[in-house]
DNA sequence: ATACATATAGAACCAAAGTACTATAGACAA
DNA sequence: TTGTCTATAGTACTTTGGTTCTATATGTAT
């Protein structure tokens, strides 16, 4: 994939900041956008590809922590690199501790920067194919009716047709209708592969 | 379980230091044992039960970052916090990055640093859950012969007998028999146990 | 009122999985 | 050499899974 279809999106309230990052990150190749608050940020409509943020940690309105949280919150792929003037520990400690990349006072170097803004591009692809295989698969699971996501729970935790069929009070025969019908909209063909769905899509196996 | 079977231990070279926080965290009901330096504790024997370390960025010998990295490498399952006079945000982050639960800085509020030792102590109950686990399943593989091995991955990938067979370029039936020894020695019932086993062993399904 | 989705289930059948028994052959250790 | 472990495989049988067809009942939407 080339470079040039990632964008680098800079917020920051330092015009000299802005433009400085701009022609570092653009002469690597990248796309830049720049915003010079978090609430102007918000307004862009939702970039779903491969990029990164390089977030200011003071800004007037919403921080760079709070926009951190919110964009969190909202499942937002993008990895954040803080830079900041004046940062402090605890500030530095939370915002990794919330999944940023890194953590840059100014003036940071320019060697260094590129290395961090590799990492989280990096970051970005492998959470990006784990949240479209993650949105794939809860599609699919989003067809199931009531009743067959029931039996899909009880099948991924490795039980019998006529034990399910027990437990849920219906013919056994039922069940392995629901079986069927549960295999099919899923596209699978073995039990293994029910399972390994569930797992990715977050469904853990219920003890009993 | 009692707080008194938790064990925190304090590195760090400033003998105030590590009385004033022995006196503190052992009014609050933990076991405490006290070193001056890395080399100190590392002699120590392993310790496997629930607890957690505080530890000083700046000592002789080996500083606090080196020991967090050789005891992140040894699997060791004690989270850190980390404790300093003079830290800088570079160390900070890199704590962080490497697992540590905080990183606090001298003079700190003693509800806060009680806070952060039952955060870590919470961590270090739910990592050795998953690392007692992650033993038992080993042990239990380790029992399988090389075949057996190569046919579970086949099973939990989802292929039919007659398809693994096919592969391996032996019998149906030989398969069969191979299936009949894993989950006899692994002590499931189900695909989807093993399946499940395979997940928690940090088995992933091999594309086919 | 008609059509569609859903849940139910019996009957019949085939494919796949699992089990039991016997048996051969090579590797390796006591 | 004898015994054990491992891998192989054939025969025979049972259980489980999966498919197809038919059919009834219920609720919902047009």
């Amino acid at each position: 994939m080339a470079v040039d279809n990632k964008i680098i999106f800079i917020i920051d309230d330092d015009y000299s900041i802005r433009r400085s990052l701009r022609l570092l990150l653009e002469s690597a190749g990248y796309r830049i956008e720049t915003y010079s608050s978090s609430e102007e940020f918000l307004e862009r409509e939702v970039y779903i590809g491969i990029g990164c943020i390089i977030l200011d940690i003071h800004l007037e309105g919403k921080n760079g922590l709070e926009l951190q949280e919110e964009l969190l919150q909202n499942n937002y792929h993008l990895p954040i690199i803080f830079i900041t003037g004046l940062g402090d520990i605890p500030m530095s400690v939370k915002a990794i501790k919330n999944g940023a990349v890194d953590f840059l006072q100014k003036p940071f170097d320019q060697e260094q920067l590129l290395e961090v803004v590799k990492e989280a591009i990096a970051k970005c692809t492998i959470k990006k194919s784990e949240f479209d295989e993650l949105n794939r698969i809860q599609t699919l699971m989003a067809t199931l009716t009531e009743r067959e996501a029931e039996v899909f729970q009880y099948v991924v935790s490795g039980m019998l047709n006529k034990q399910i069929a027990y437990e849920l009070n219906i013919a056994e025969q039922t069940v392995k209708l629901h079986r069927g019908k549960i295999t099919e909209k899923l596209g699978v063909k073995s039990v293994a592969e029910l399972v390994h769905m569930a797992k990715k899509a977050g469904i853990h196996p219920s003890e009993n």
